[in-house]
DNA sequence: CGGGCACTTGAATCATCTCAAGGTTTGTGG
DNA sequence: CCACAAACCTTGAGATGATTCAAGTGCCCG
């Protein structure tokens, strides 16, 4: 089995300061020599097919993984069984953050399409953070982050409406693609209305409303996955309170 | 004036190894040697009168601090300015973590009665935390249980009906005083109906019925801000999905 | 070409919110 | 120690945003 021979797949080899995303990702701030030493640590690229998982809730946390390709969707469940999708990962972002000085998995990664990761073993990673002072505050940086993410979630989901919601989030992907270098206002989502409604704490009926809604607000049009932002400032300052919401029901 | 002489406060001086919190906070996990290390880095126990903040968003990042006595509340800002409270903080817990490694902090803190904080300035913190693997270690997992929290408390604010969220807080509580030797059954919030409804995304007035029908339901006593918890079990497994709404309006 | 899945749309219901009034506790100054 | 004001909390009635249930459309894949 080749699969046993890495040198089979010489392509699988990653190499942090050839990668696009370096800037955006963990060798951020770090300088080339550091960089070097991070890629020697950086032990596999790992494929994942539309709808398998990189880990679970309960899985023993061997590796970080740093998105390199595709979407992947993290998600925690209730004590009833049923999901609460926590974020959507684009390329260079870092997915299991919340385990890390854990044992195990608080979360499930799941790939929305055809996706590829880089694997940080932990044990590699926590030694060179020791040894590499601006890789350990690389990490602080993004966990502190991801904290910061989850709490504009929760100030999401406490306080605005649908619309409000559906706009955050469309404006939330605009920007990351942007960065990425990528159009901040005509894209695919990889994401079913599903996994979004379940996102923003809405059901699919009401997302599949809103999108619509705010389509007929000339905010935004939509054919399927595919999305176009047609007005960035009228999504931004979409009618605070309740308006939004009542707008559309006189249409 | 006394104040610039430290000598006039002895008590001032914090001491890790006999705080009786240290199992729960920063030192946990550390060895002797290490406690006195961190000890020494440890500046001073700042005191905080109700409703004073420690912080507040965009402040400039000096110091983590750790909760010695009393309750702080942490909240973000929405654009349009009100307030989502991302948290209540016991003895022993940290707050601003969402903070570390960026520049400035994200949240504000504010005491909900008398309280007193240990400040852990961030330089010595950091450098510290490179010499001592273990102290590095342990503010990882403190940040991942931040994670972790902020992720459970999304699912709430995504999931769950207005009694499952009461009960959550309830027993959420109830959980952390016990770790604290506190009793777990019967305890005073200190925090205002208005602040548990800004955490739960709900409104003050449904909180204070839902209060109501907790009792009615025989599962908690209520009187002002003093809370029995007479039905452990059954706030656990509290109807799912909108079975618990429903019970009550029948009553 | 047909079956299944993802999405849209409609109508009725419901949980929570808003508005409003009354009651209770807390802190303060006389 | 009492009186008063200001918060804080409770309760009720009506309004409403989002959900649920249900039907229908479009699309991808075998």
């Amino acid at each position: 089995m080749p699969t046993d021979r890495p040198i089979s797949f010489p392509k699988l080899k990653v190499a942090c300061h050839l990668c696009s995303l370096s800037q955006l990702c963990v060798p951020a701030g770090l300088d080339r020599v550091d960089v070097e030493r991070l890629d020697r640590m950086i032990e596999r690229r790992r494929i994942l097919r539309r709808g398998e998982q990189l880990f679970r809730v309960g899985d023993r946390l061997h590796a970080l993984y740093a998105v390199h390709s595709g979407v992947l969707k993290t998600s925690v469940l209730t004590d009833e069984g049923d999901e609460q999708v926590t974020g959507f990962h684009l390329p260079g972002e870092l997915v299991g953050l919340g385990a890390l000085g854990s044992e195990r998995h608080g979360c499930t990664a799941e790939a929305l399409d055809t996706a590829s990761v880089c694997e940080l073993p932990l044990e590699g990673l926590e030694k060179l953070a020791i040894d590499l002072p601006s890789l350990n505050h690389q990490l602080h940086r993004l966990m502190g982050q991801e904290i910061t993410r989850e709490e504009k979630l929760v100030l999401l989901l406490g306080k605005k409406s649908a619309p409000e919601r559906l706009a955050a989030f469309l404006l939330g992907l605009s920007e990351r693609l942007a960065c990425r270098g990528l159009s901040s206002h005509e894209f695919n989502l990889s994401m079913s209305r599903k996994d979004i409604a379940n996102f923003l704490g809405l059901t699919l009926e009401t997302v599949s409303r809103t999108f619509t809604h705010l389509q007929a607000q000339a905010l935004i049009n939509v054919t399927g996955k595919h999305v176009q932002i047609t007005d960035l400032k009228g999504l931004q300052r979409l009618p605070h309170s309740r308006a939004g919401a009542t707008a559309y029901r006189g249409s």
